[in-house]
DNA sequence: AATTATTATGCAACACATTGTTGGATATTT
DNA sequence: AAATATCCAACAATGTGTTGCATAATAATT
């Protein structure tokens, strides 16, 4: 029984604003409890009132980002005028892009892309109408959406040089042309391959 | 001073061989210096002798690993006819495989796929031609390449269900045409985007 | 409204596990 | 037989997860 909820809240949050201001800087292995209770001025005992251990605190913060993505996505491709699923990925990067170029990065979590891969890849198969048993169609996936969160997030990363638009336009020309014809289109030919 | 260079090199390859075992199946957070020295039988401070932690242990693997694909990179980019460098990459994969689907899936070293791409961008920027200092240009290579891995790591742990040419195939109709190309081309249309 | 009873919230302290180091035993080469 | 490389036992220090208790906030009673 939670007696006093916002006092609990406020706990809960603290502890995990405590952990991400470790974790933009360190990894993961780097952050004891004590670290954490220490920043945010609890007893270490405190935590566990809270968290199983540290990863199940990250596994909350991921939860709560998987959510609120699941939430955007319905809310997009239910519109008929979905053209532009593209630029609310990447808006929605820009909104998140705190969390989600640390999660993604160096010493992000390396289940947290496939957390994400298996939010995104049924629900946008079945508004493409693919089979989500066809192999050709899951490397399909694959490709499109590990390519497009690593552009995200070097993008991210490397202080957004330029606009969500702009990145999504980029976005847009690699999917539909391939990333050779791009090259191509931009040198004339590719020295590599003529 | 090293008296005995084959028995040395003999406990250094069976702790790191002692350490994959336990890798294959657990995070490295679970992987403690005293589960890899019980597995090979040595007492837990002859660890030290050989590596100053656990993650040491992992840099090494990956640095062998990266090292092992520079030459075969710079081998094939040596050599003119070198249309199939998406063939080779496949064949390094599925040689390597073992390795690589581990360190690049949801257990894995988010680390490593940043090292990979440090090592494949440059050379293979500048073997098409194509400048390392703009934007776009790591965009399109942070897409691609980040696409490739995600693909190749699915390829190989889902148990190959293709051969590595023909995956090198898909590969290179989703490069020249696009991912969104190859779904037009296969659905006819795509009901999300006519 | 004032006082007591209840219990949610946070903490101190315990037993145990892991770490990294130091100095010494033993086995191998010279 | 001498030298020392290789491996190991034991230590101090740090972190973990749990138990039982203090106190402060709500609920109940008068």
């Amino acid at each position: 029984m939670v007696k006093n909820p916002e006092r609990k809240a406020q706990t809960k949050s603290n502890l995990m604003d405590s952990f991400w201001t470790l974790y933009k800087k360190h990894s993961i292995e780097d952050i004891s409890v004590i670290k954490i209770t220490e920043l945010a001025g609890y007893n270490r005992s405190t935590f566990y009132e809270y968290f199983m251990d540290v990863y199940d605190l990250l596994n909350q913060i991921e939860s709560n980002l998987v959510e609120k993505l699941k939430l955007e996505m319905i809310k997009n491709l239910s519109n008929p005028a979905a053209t532009d699923i593209v630029d609310r990925m990447a808006a929605f990067f820009e909104e998140n892009g705190e969390y989600l170029s640390v999660l993604l990065g160096s010493k992000g979590d390396p289940a947290f892309v496939n957390k994400l891969k298996a939010l995104i890849k049924p629900l946008l198969m079945k508004a493409m109408c693919l089979s989500e048993t066809e192999f050709d169609n899951q490397i399909l996936f694959e490709f499109s959406l590990g390519g497009m969160l690593s552009a995200l997030s070097y993008w991210y990363s490397n202080g957004k040089l330029i606009s969500s638009g702009e990145y999504a336009t980029i976005m847009r020309s690699l999917l539909m042309k391939g990333s050779l014809g791009v090259a191509r289109e931009k040198m004339g030919v590719i020295c590599l391959n003529p």
